[in-house]
DNA sequence: GAGCACTGC
């Protein structure tokens, strides 16, 4: 106590030790000159004793007295817009199951509130820990990191994350950040999220799917426990819906850290927006003062196709109007690392000195707008499109479609420009437009997705009347229906939709229900190994690369790993040497792969193995050399997707049995042969219908292995129905000749066996008499010997 | 004879 009384820098530390004695109701605690913590109490802390313990001279959570790092992070976290808000905050916290929190970039908000949470609630004490959840894997990580600096520990230790394939936690862990999926998960073992005192819901306006299902579980959870505290953390302004959603929640508004952006519209509709973005980002060049460009487009082809333009049209415009060089750089997921770290690079140096200053230019997808910040933008071309899933439950077809942008987007989009200083965002549409064509918010997910895999989930949590789930955008009918039918179908849930023994397994397996479907059915057939691979390598983003320049050289690569049954077993060839393969990268490489998925592949691979040992299904192998070691995968992958199913029909058009919808066989298929039968993994809706990744089948196995499907009586009519209902009479006239000849034989055996019976019971009669006859004989001729 | 916006368990 005398160190702290002695200290001028911790000047309010010492009444916050008195106030904390109060709490205490007396007690002495002196000792607190080690711990700060001593003089909070759980629940009730305010501010001033919160940074007094911030500025103790040892460390709360570890007892070890802070580095100069952290007295040097601490003066700046001061600075944050949130930190004057600290009061307000632990006020609506007291005294509030919900608290909803609106903060701009830059507010301090994801590192600093849950610091908070973790100084009020005292999770070493309380025994109860914090959780921050957030949607992509990368933040929750370098968030994690960065807190567990400003605290003074070791990441891993008292502040942890946990992200799928990384659980970096331990026992002593009071604060976790981790992605939303992975809560969700979680609470499919704990449906109380019992371990939790508090969660926090970052990021809640972008909606993703986890986050809706996640709100809606925690405001069915904190009905039932009311000790649970729920931060929902969001950066629109559109708060009144979350205050709504969550009891009328109170509202804590912080204000961001961001510069001002000036928006600029076209006056006319642009009619081709990739032309206009082009000209506007040399206009920009030419005319404005320095600072880079970033431009959003809506997919690969488009962006390397407008770097080529503008490549060309920049080279002119440099020689004639004299502007300094250009550095222009693609962005989008599917590129490899090393290009996409050309995004950091400076722009490039005049070309003389004191000449025009050079300047970068980044083309990018929406990758850009949430996931990547690049420093430096000032300039932001919006076209105001961008690709968005869409799902169909009348075909159950998920597809992507360039689609006008929302206003939050185009708001997210033009933030980009002002990170580092004032910027400008140019918007290739008209004001009107912005105003009257936008939609406000972009439709969440939940929206736009197909829900098997979530609706199994929920049935896992304990959540069974789905209709009335309690969402913020409640679901289609038709999506939730398409759903339970599909889960149905798969033996995932009983006629009374309640979750059955298979349904658990497969939503153990954190992949597709029909896929997990498929694992489970390969036990029957012997094959688990081999399909594990290929789950694997289904879930993962396509392994064959076919550069623009190198196409024929990529296609002859793919042949080598052809398997004339289709695209499942090429992709388990392609796994199997990727397994034997000594050098991975390189070899990927040589052969066309994307190293990036086939190494994902194999992470996942090692999961779904953990979770098929811990739910006792064996892992099982047929012998290579069995003629029967491929029709027996094929069977169990038809186990999982027999209602993605198409027949060749006479006209050499492909139909999708049940649905009736004509599909061509994707030009990457292996399948060149056009099978009469195929299961397909996938439905691409382009300018045609493409089904992708094909394995041949035969249509009995239909019959055989899904035949609660296959009740072809309420089957559209088509030539497939008519070949599957003639296997099914003639299966049907099979059985009955088998049944008949099994009645027969059983008949000729019981006469048989009657009549064998019977001669035995004659014979034995006879012998009998005859052994009668003799002892009687011997009997006879001994008395009259005997008389004799 | 053609694509894969972006996440995530």
């Amino acid at each position: 106590m005398a160190d702290i009384k002695n200290n001028p820098y911790l000047a309010h530390m010492h009444d916050a030790m008195d106030e904390g004695a109060a709490y205490n109701n007396g007690s002495t605690s002196t000792k607190g000159t080690n711990s700060a913590f001593d003089a909070l109490v759980p629940g009730k802390t305010t501010a001033a004793q919160q940074e007094a313990a911030e500025e103790a001279l040892h460390n709360g959570l570890t007892g070890r007295s802070f580095s100069q790092k952290y007295k040097d992070i601490l003066a700046k976290r001061r600075e944050l817009p949130v930190n004057k808000q600290r009061q307000n905050f632990l006020d609506l916290i007291h005294n509030n199951q919900f608290v909803v929190l609106v903060g701009e970039t830059g507010s301090g908000k994801t590192t600093q509130i849950p610091q908070y949470v973790v100084l009020d609630m005292l999770p070493q004490i309380e025994g109860k820990i914090i959780a921050c959840t957030q949607p992509r894997r990368v933040a929750a990580m370098s968030v994690a990191q960065r807190v567990a600096e400003e605290l003074d520990v070791k990441l891993g230790q008292e502040v942890g994350y946990s992200i799928r394939f990384e659980e970096c936690t331990s026992s002593k862990t009071v604060l976790k950040y981790c992605t939303d999926g992975m809560l969700l998960r979680e609470a499919m073992s704990d449906n109380m999220l019992s371990r939790y005192s508090a969660i926090i819901l970052d990021e809640a306006h972008e909606r993703t799917l986890n986050t809706d299902i996640l709100m809606s579980l925690m405001k069915n959870i904190a009905s039932k426990r009311r000790d649970i505290k729920v931060v929902v953390m969001s950066a629109t302004l559109d708060s009144e819906k979350f205050q709504k959603y969550f009891n009328d929640a109170p509202l804590l508004t912080v204000p961001g850290r961001t510069f001002p952006v000036e928006i600029y519209y076209t006056p006319e509709p642009e009619r081709d927006y990739l032309e206009s973005a082009i000209k506007t980002a040399l206009q920009i060049h030419a005319t404005e003062p320095e600072g880079d460009i970033l431009i959003f487009l809506t997919g690969e082809e488009e962006i390397e196709e407008a770097c080529r333009l503008l490549r060309a049209r920049g080279d002119d415009i440099i020689r004639s109007a004299n502007c300094g060089p250009l550095l222009i750089v693609p962005l989008y997921s599917t590129l490899p690392p090393n290009m996409q770290q050309k995004i950091f690079e400076k722009a490039p140096e005049p070309r003389t000195k004191g000449g025009a200053p050079g300047r970068k230019i980044v083309v990018s997808t929406n990758v850009a707008e949430t996931s990547l910040t690049i420093d430096g933008i000032v300039y932001v071309i919006d076209p105001g499109f961008s690709k968005q899933k869409v799902y169909n439950p009348r075909v159950r077809v998920e597809s992507l479609l360039v689609s006008p942008i929302s206003r939050a987007a185009a708001q997210q989009r033009a933030g980009r420009a002002g990170r580092t200083r004032p910027g400008k965002c140019f918007r290739l549409y008209t004001e009107k437009s912005y105003n009257n064509d936008l939609i406000e918010q972009t439709y969440p997910e939940i929206l736009r997705s197909n829900l098997g895999s979530i609706v199994l989930q929920l049935k896992k949590l304990g959540i069974n009347d789905l209709v009335h789930l309690d969402l913020m955008d409640p679901c289609a009918p038709e999506v939730l229906m398409r759903a339970l039918e599909l889960l149905h179908y798969l033996g995932a849930l009983d006629d009374d939709a309640n979750l059955t023994p298979i349904g658990h397994a497969i939503s153990e397996f954190p992949i597709d229900p029909q896929l997990a479907k498929m694992i489970i059915s390969a036990v029957e057939y012997g094959c688990t190994n081999e399909v594990l691979s290929i789950a694997a390598m289904l879930s993962v983003p396509n392994v064959f690369l076919r550069p623009r320049e190198a196409q024929r050289a990529a296609d002859m690569a793919k042949a080598e790993f052809a398997h004339m049954d289709g695209d499942h077993m090429t992709l388990l060839n392609v796994y199997h040497s990727y397994k034997s393969s000594s050098e991975p990268s390189q070899w990927c490489w040589d052969n066309f792969l994307q190293y990036r998925s086939l190494k994902s592949a194999d992470n996942i691979r090692e999961q779904l193995r953990r979770v098929a040992v811990k739910n006792n299904i064996p892992l099982l192998s047929n012998n290579f050399s069995s003629p029967e070691y491929y029709p027996k995968i094929r069977k169990a992958l038809t186990a999982g997707y027999f209602m993605q199913v198409a027949h060749l029909e006479r006209n050499g058009q492909y139909l999708t049995v049940k649905d009736n919808q004509i599909v061509l066989l994707h030009p990457s298929s292996v399948l060149e042969r056009k099978p009469e039968w195929v299961i397909y993994n996938e439905f691409v809706l382009t300018k045609r219908h493409y089904i992708r990744t094909a394995t041949e089948i035969k249509p009995e196995w239909l019959l055989e292995i899904a035949a609660h499907y296959y009740e072809l009586s309420n089957f559209p009519p088509c030539e497939g129905k008519r070949i599957l209902e003639k296997i099914a009479l003639r299966n049907a006239i099979v059985q009955d000749e088998q049944e008949r000849k099994k009645r027969k034989k059983e008949k000729k055996d019981k006469e048989s066996k009657e009549g064998k019976e019977g001669k035995d019971k004659e014979k034995k009669e006879k012998k009998e008499k005859k052994d009668k006859k003799e002892r009687k004989e011997k009997k006879e001729r001994k008395e009259k010997k005997e008389k004799k």
